[in-house]
DNA sequence: TAGTGGTCTAGACCACGTG
DNA sequence: ACGTGGTCTAGACCACTAC
């Protein structure tokens, strides 16, 4: 194959980067989907017209952003949103012996309503742009932890109803994807102490202003589109928040 | 040059964790030290008898990790601990745009003392052994904000007194790096929200039984050895702990 | 056996920093 | 002009999975 290099332009993106956007496109676009295999690399590799290395370079970047996953001899696969996954990235809490547990869930509530200012912006919709509103309750061995405040676009979720909510088998992350495409790749939080208000202690059986662990979360996906707002709030007295510092944030 | 492959052995590691393990002996044993630049990846190629390609990704995990820092045209350099990295891997607090701020700090005690049980196990040392003790606060924009009780292993800081701890320019990691060759690259944290004790409220200005975000670290240098234990009150009534996730934690 | 990703090599050329 | 890292190619062979 001649050398790609000398055909671009000056000033271009390397050809990696731009193999990297093409695939990103076709994950946007639902090309591949949920747990679905890509091309083989040398058929990637063929159509892009560039070298099984520069493929390589392309997925490994998106291997590290968790959004592709390998498996020799097996092919390259859509990231899939299971328990292990949920628990490795998006659950943080662990007990005093470090041991992650993964919670049993229980819906509380769910209604329809419309974006306040705050959560417009964050979800980047139009202020009192319709959303789904819920409250999800997580146990670990039967107590109560965690309770969340989550808010999505209608727009995203169209359909989207109580039934699904509660039968679903697996992780919400896993129902976005399933039912609506929507891979989670991404998440910032913002953790505050703040003490508890009544409805929260009754629910987690605190005592009414006892120190709580407040954590804002918008989840994102594909390209840094924003897709949920999540209000957690959080028992420590059992729980500890889990994070590891400097083991290579990409980017 | 031969193939290396074939005269490898069978089961055998890659050859490129091979070289990523030579360089970081030479990381640990200090063959090269803070903001030095190692040998050319052609010399390095020539030195551990691979190719350049091989040099190279075991240079792109370690560069992943944060532990070396590429400039092209220049070199391959050991990350320093200035304040930029500090601020960016080890500090979190953010105000209510979102933005860092780099804390001023003030040392309020420091002392020898002998390990407690919890603190010698996390430390990997013996019970009893001695360690330094000190408690820094730190500042946003005049405010107290973090209170932290650290303690460190004397062993590994041998000399280690107020004096060096006072005048030092630039961050704690920085002191340690410089002084002692220990870098610190990696992290864990664990957060709770718990009421302030008496000590901790007048120092922050807080009223006593406020809630605070309490966040237990402890800090490790190369091959996972622990280094410093580290106790921050945070109040977290103008500021948030900022968490990225699922941004590509490496291994 | 065939197909996939994983490792390794060798060499060309580009982009950046310094003298 | 030279040395450094950055990109890209081409091809060989290994390791794993599936049939």
């Amino acid at each position: 194959m001649e050398n790609a290099v000398v055909s671009r332009g000056f000033g271009q993106a390397p050809l990696y980067k731009i193999v990297k956007s093409r695939l990103l496109e076709g994950l946007t676009a639902g090309e591949w989907t949920t747990g679905e295999a890509l091309p083989s690399e040398a058929k990637l590799a063929a159509r892009f017209d560039v070298s099984i290395g520069t493929v390589r370079k392309a997925i490994d970047e998106l291997v590290a952003e968790k959004i592709l996953v390998r498996h020799q001899g097996k092919g390259t696969f859509v990231a899939v949103h299971n328990k292990d996954r949920t628990l490795y990235y998006f659950f943080h809490l662990v007990g005093p012996d470090g041991v992650k547990e993964f919670p049993t869930s229980e819906l509380l509530s769910f209604g329809k309503a419309k974006a306040e200012a705050a959560v417009a912006e964050q979800l980047r919709i139009a202020r009192g742009a319709p959303v789904f509103r819920f409250r999800n309750l997580l146990k670990l061995q039967g107590r109560p932890v965690i309770l969340d405040h989550i808010t999505i676009p209608q727009a995203l979720f169209p359909d989207l109803d109580e039934e699904a909510l509660r039968k679903r088998e697996s992780t919400i992350y896993a129902l976005y994807q399933a039912r609506y495409g929507i891979n989670v790749i991404r998440a910032q939080e913002r953790l505050r102490a703040r003490p508890c208000d009544a409805e929260a202690a009754k629910i987690l059986g605190l005592a009414s202003g006892a120190p709580i662990l407040e954590i804002h979360r918008v989840a994102y996906t594909y390209n840094d589109v924003p897709v949920e707002v999540r209000l957690s709030t959080a028992n420590t007295e059992h729980h500890d928040y889990l994070n590891d510092l400097g083991k290579g944030q990409a980017r």
